[in-house]
DNA sequence: GGTGAAATCTACCTAGG
DNA sequence: CCTAGGTAGATTTCACC
């Protein structure tokens, strides 16, 4: 359960480069590959390795316009939020969706294929949502750092 | 260059888990192991594929708080910018980082594991530097959707 | 689409503290 | 008793046909 100092560099390797080999970690962790496939058996089975995951181009894809978009629900009752729950699941170019302190109920993580596409999620997917009360959206005009590993 | 509906849902494969072998794709997908394994290889040369990362678990690992921040700098020059910038880079708390348009400058995603580990990254660490002028943050209260696979 | 050599993973075994 | 290192069989990849 307690992470030592390997682990940490362990998770913080396979973070970057999830096809590194036992072998490449042991030689840059200075352990045997064996122990190397145990200790990463163990933070899989832990669940603190989630899962892995190929990490794709948005721009190759197509993927052009980026936007956080800023929702408010008109009341705040548990059917208001579960139907706006299962809109968000509904939606694949919506990958992010967090429910935040303030004056704003939620904030959204938006692709879309150009400003059309995003608009059309806006006004024919959000603001039509019996739930949704008003949203604000602010386009991505730069990314500094996008997912970013988490520090271990 | 462009996607046929079998790159499609290799892509989409591959990002819930990085881990199919190519004869399970291939058993997914109706095709051969082989060209499962030419087309990966494709999509990983043309920039499709960026790389392959582990998803870890936050809050096993500690970081049981979650938070975006909107930071306005004080002046709209390069030099703000790329100081600015450098910091972001060094705070391995902060995982994502992008410019938008608006009324805010930049927001920040956030992990830290306490509420006053996040004070302490707005007040010790953003708040302090010279083009920093305003921060606003909110909590993450509830995580409805994080980090979905991209739209392909 | 198929094949075979090389690399990799994983379960099991042994050694040392 | 727990952790580290080594080994063999099964699996996977990848260059070639």
């Amino acid at each position: 359960m307690t992470l030592d100092s390997i682990d940490q560099r362990l998770l913080a390797a396979l973070q970057k480069d999830a096809h590194l080999t036992s072998q490449e970690l042991g030689e840059m962790l200075h352990l045997s590959a064996s122990q190397i496939g145990r200790r990463r058996q163990r933070l899989e089975a832990e669940g603190i390795i989630r899962h892995y995951a190929a990490r794709l181009n948005a721009h190759k894809l197509g993927l052009t316009v980026q936007a956080f978009v800023q929702v408010a629900l008109k009341a705040h009752g548990p059917e208001n939020a579960k139907s706006f729950a299962r809109l968000i699941d509904s939606r694949p170019e919506i990958t992010g969706a967090w429910a935040l302190t303030g004056e704003a109920d939620y904030l959204l993580r938006v692709y879309a294929e150009d400003l059309s596409a995003l608009n059309s999620v806006i006004h024919d997917v959000l603001l039509p949502h019996p739930a949704v009360a008003r949203v604000q959206s602010q386009i991505v005009m730069d990314q500094l750092k996008a997912d970013a590993p988490l520090p271990v």
